[in-house]
DNA sequence: GGAGTGACGCGGC
DNA sequence: AGCCGCGCCACTC
């Protein structure tokens, strides 16, 4: 038996990224969405986690994702402390006080993954 | 191999 | 209404 009755755990990883890598340009998604799109709606943190390791990943638009209130809570790991403000306004997403501008508008809810 | 940590989210006080 | 604490899941020491 045994066989595959789990995927790998380093798929988990693989899942975010595939999922972040989803995000039209000029919008932001959560790590909790995104955490419900792979099945693990309770794994927001593990998600914020992987994205640390995406460095290696540059189709991982690691800077579209924000916490539930369109905060970047994640700017400081970038290398600058303004890259994740600047990449966002590149894309027409104004940022203010680390926070989105009508996060609600610009925010897009991925869809499970399968 | 147990305990702590982390770019979150939610419930309780 | 805000502030505090716990849970979740993967990873490191």
């Amino acid at each position: 038996m045994a066989a595959s009755l789990k995927l790998d755990k380093s798929d988990f990883f693989q899942r975010v990224y595939a999922v972040v890598r989803q995000i039209p340009f000029g919008r932001v998604s959560t790590y909790g969405a995104i955490a419900r799109a792979i099945g693990a709606p309770g794994a927001a943190r593990t998600v914020g986690y992987a994205m640390n390791a995406s460095h290696n990943m540059p189709d991982v638009p690691a800077h579209r994702v924000v916490n539930r209130m369109g905060m970047l809570t994640g700017k400081h790991h970038f290398a600058g402390s303004d890259t994740m403000q600047r990449l966002l306004a590149e894309e027409g997403i104004l940022v203010e006080q680390d926070c989105v501008v009508d996060f609600e508008q610009r925010l897009w809810i991925p869809e499970p993954l399968i």
